[in-house]
DNA sequence: AATCGCTATATTTGTAAGGACATAACGAAA
DNA sequence: TTTCGTTATGTCCTTACAAATATAGCGATT
């Protein structure tokens, strides 16, 4: 079996971590589910992690990424403003070129 | 002050990982200091980590990495083989290839 | 055979991250 | 004004991981 080179890549904004993989699962997950207690579940993690994930992104975004709302009808809900939405495809794209990008590169050790 | 995008890489040779940032380091500083002891010290954690991280890249490794000896003359030592040396330096070719190609995709998250 | 500095491990101790749990606050709708 | 399901937060408790510590073993040199 030969080598595999891997990666991870996360973005960040006044040295707070903005988005990395498991930030963009949860966001694609709201997006989902239109809510965050449901979006925790779906990802099988606690409810408190999740809101501390999605309020550590939208204290270090520029703009907003979510807007949620307490309390109302169904009771609150969150969901993705047309930047989160964006942020998330871009982040995807990006991924997916270096993941390319690195696989191109390994050639250069396997024949060492 | 706008997004930095950041990366970590790293190779595995059947699901187990060969070589990540630290474990290069490591490497360095055997190959600077001729001994496992000393690379522990300089790099500041524990002689037992140092060990577990060399043992681990020299069972995934398909030549060995390093040339350990136990006992003797100063007591022994640890230096990089040929192909060691090698492997550390197509690594850090490929980690700064990875860097400039990731600045140059930020650009598509900068302008959303 | 005694010494020395190193490699090679096991065992114990400490610590920081995460999970479980509890609870407050909220606003629409009935 | 009561109910409901959610967001928002604090507190405790556990548990996985790292560090510290201890010790065995090695072989050239003296």
């Amino acid at each position: 079996m030969g080598y595999k080179i891997k990666s991870r890549i996360w973005i960040e904004a006044d040295d707070n971590v903005l988005l990395g993989e498991g930030r963009v699962h949860l966001l694609k997950a709201i997006q989902e589910t239109g809510s965050l207690t449901k979006a925790a579940k779906s990802l099988k993690i606690s409810y408190k992690k999740a809101w501390q994930l999605l309020d550590s992104i939208n204290k270090s975004a520029k703009k907003p990424v979510t807007i949620n709302s307490i309390g109302g009808k169904g009771g609150g809900g969150a969901e993705l403003t047309e930047y989160g939405k964006s942020l998330v495809v871009a982040f995807d794209d990006i991924n997916k070129n270096c993941w390319r990008f690195l696989d191109q590169q390994l050639e250069k050790i396997k024949n060492l």
